[in-house]
This record gives structure tokens, sequence and C-alpha cells, in this order.
DNA sequence: TGTACATCAGTGAACGCGCGTTCACTGATGTAC
DNA sequence: TGTACATCAGTGAACGCGCGTTCACTGATGTAC
């Protein structure tokens, strides 16, 4: 459908335009497409330029290669994700409900976005050699981290200044739960009346944290 | 290595042997190892043939295609996973720690296995028309089944009997948490200096578990 | 307003590749007698 | 112990395929003057 709407758009914009217009955004929406109907093996450059309507070279003028385009679809969900949670946890005061309410949204994010979800942590992606840029680790590497920062100084507001380890042992622990419970649902393993929906799935993810606050409660 | 020690025992077993003995067994070595080289995407049934010193289509003598091979993989993973939790939580009294027990081997199992749990949990494996089995069903989608029965069970001793709910509930958290847990210390998303190696790793799971108890301490 | 030119997004043909799978075959094994 | 035969694991040639990637190109766009 969304393949649809995209081909519509684009003939019904520029028909008999020679460039394309946002390809970049294009290949990026029918990879996630792509990739929901057929898994992440079924991705294919040729296939995502076919869907854009664009020749089979024209993606290499966006992207350098494969692992390109899924970094780029991880990278879309990183930041996603940090806005969903920040997002999430404005306007509650409480630090143990603000850790909460991240974990709940990081949960309904993966129901809402499973694409991106498995892209960002399943999608073994090989990150391109760093020849150009001088170090572009910073930020390469990053793209995990801004979300993970956050997890961190919500922990941290928990557990108190007192021991870092202890932060970042409640940080790893507040981020395991979410993600294997995100991980689980997507891969079908939680009993369907549980979590059919994106609505249940949330609702189990809020029953259980407010369970599970461990030593913090 | 593996591959290397598996030729010379071959060779010397049977160099000029029309017959290899136990190529399924050979197989499917040869898919961890090629996994662990190359990740998912990287795995061929002809690269399988040529680790085990065959032809290319004599896997097909024991797996009808590809994604046979990745589920009997998937199936030895779920049976080990279970072996080592019944293993771990032998002995061990306290429902609680039987609950932790289970939770530490999980995640053992993960960083010593990473392969069979990434095929276990991540590789998409389509599952073969059921034709000429009435009702494969009880079995193939069993496979994951017994590690949650296990769970349950021990879930259920910790929460009581009274309420089916929430025993789910617990069961679900206690296995969400060590999964979690497990993906992203596979993923590399744990700060190295906590779990780059197996044994620190089952250390931060034990550590964890520990305090993160929930309702149940 | 008009022209020249650099830029670069998209084209289409071509390359080589490894893969999954099929098929008629051949060699080894084991069983019945 | 020996022979006949069925079984079936492994062979090797062949099929078709879609893919990633490169390359010389062409058409559109925007900028300098």
């Amino acid at each position: 459908m969304s393949r649809q709407t995209s081909c519509v758009a684009r003939s019904a914009r520029s028909r008999k335009s020679y460039h394309h217009g946002d390809l970049r955004a294009s290949l990026l929406d029918a990879a996630v497409e792509l990739i929901a109907e057929r898994g992440l093996h079924g991705l294919s450059l040729r296939e995502c330029a076919r869907r854009a309507g664009v020749s089979h070279a024209a993606p290499y003028r966006h992207f350098a290669d494969k692992d390109a385009l899924l970094l780029a679809i991880a990278r879309r969900g990183f930041e996603l994700l940090t806005r969903t949670g920040v997002a999430a946890m404005r306007g509650v005061e409480d630090p143990r409900d603000r850790l909460d309410a991240y974990g709940v949204a990081y949960v309904r994010f993966a129901v809402d976005n499973p694409v991106l979800f498995r892209v960002m942590f399943t999608a073994e992606i090989e990150e391109p050699e760093p020849e150009s840029e001088p170090e572009p680790e910073p930020e390469s590497q990053d793209h995990t981290g801004r979300a993970f920062e956050l997890l961190m100084e919500a922990a941290a507001a928990v557990v108190g200044e007192d021991s870092e380890q202890a932060q970042e042992l409640a940080a790893v622990a507040s981020w395991s739960l979410p993600h294997g419970l995100a991980m689980l649902i997507l891969d079908g393993r939680i009993p369907a009346e549980q979590a059919s929906t994106p609505d249940e799935a949330e609702d189990l993810a809020r029953k259980i944290l407010a369970q599970w606050r461990g030593p913090l409660s």
C-alpha cells in the first residue's frame, strides 16, 4: 500500500520528471516496506530502486552500498527511539516513573516500528572502513549512544549519585527488561493473548515494569 | 580450527571413503562455524558442503533446503538451552533461587553459544509447509515450548498458585530480563568492561538478577 | 532576461558472482537367501 | 562363505536467477555573468 501511495505521489507530482525529487527518503521507505514483507534477508537495493520507480543504479547516488542503506535505517530508528523516549518522560516528575515511562515507550516503539527495531539490533550491519573521515567513531558508534545515555540519566536519578557502578547496573537492567520483552514480542514468543496488538503489548510492558521495580521500590 | 579438525578427522578416518560417515552432523557444525565467521546472511549450503568436504549437492540428502538446516540448528539450540537450564536449577531448593539460576544459565548459554542463540531467535526461519505430516505443529512449534514451560514452572513456584495471570506475568518478566541482557551483550551494546568475557557476562547477569527480584523479594 | 557552464541525479547496458536446486548417475553398504 | 539385489549417500554437470557494483552516458538544475 505504502508502495502504491509513493508511486502515485511521484507520478502525480512529476510523471515525466527526470529527477525523482526525494529519492533518498523514498529508498528508505521502500527498504522498510520491503523488509516488512520479506524479512531482513529479503532486502535488495535493486528491489528498493524498483519500488521507488527508478533505475537500479540510481541508489548508488545516495548510498555507497547496501550496508550504508541499512545504517541509515538504523540511525533513523535510534533517532526516533530517542525522541519517543524523551517525549514519554516529559513531565513525569518521579524518577522511577520516568524510568518506567521510558521502558514502556521502548516496547511501544518496538511494536510500532518492528522493522526499524530489527534493523537497529539484529541486522549485522558492517560499518564501512573509516578512510575518508579521520574520526567517525564518535558519531557512528554513537547512534546507539544517545538512547543509552538517556537511560543512564534516568537510572542515575533513581539510584542516586553515590555509586557509578550501581547506576550502570541499574541502567543495564532497565534496558534489558524492555529490550527482551520487545524482542520476544516481535518474535511471536509471548502467548498471543497477552500481546497481539500494540496496545496489549504496551499494557503488558506497563504491568511488568510496575511490578518489577526491583530493589528500587 | 574446527574446520581443520573435522577435515583431519575425516581424512584420517576414511580418506578414500565414498560415504562421509556423519555428514548431517558435520554440516551442522560447518554451518555454525560459518555463521560465526560471516554472520547469519553469510550462511550458504554450498559453503557448508565445501567445509564438510563433500559435493555441493550432498546436503540435500540430509536437509530439504536451507531453512531445514537452520531449523535443525535452532532445535539443537533449544534442546541445549533446556538441558542447561535444568542442570542449573538442579539441587536449588528455594524457588526464587531456582528462577535466578535459570536466568543466569540463560545468559551464560547465550554468550557461550552466540550462534545458536542468534539462530534460535533472529534467524527468521521459514517453516516448511506441512504437507506430508498431518499435524507437525505440536512438535515444530514446540521447540521453543519446553524452555518456556520450564520458566513457567519456575515462575509459578515463586508466585504461588493463586493467579495464573500473575504466573504468566512473572514468567514473561523472568524471561525478558535475561533475554534482553543476552541480546544486548551479544550485540556488543553493553559497556565492554562489564561483559567482555563469558564469565563477566555471567557475573553481570547474577548481580542484576539478585537485585532485580521485583515484587518477589 | 538570456547565455554558458559546472554539477550532479538518474540511465541502461554490462560484468561477474555465488547461490539454491534438480537430475541422472555411481559407488558403497547391508540384507536375504 | 558367497551371490543377487535393493537401498541410498554422495557426485558432478547443468539450470536459471537476482544480486551488487561499475561505467560511460544523458538530462535537468542552478549559478555566474
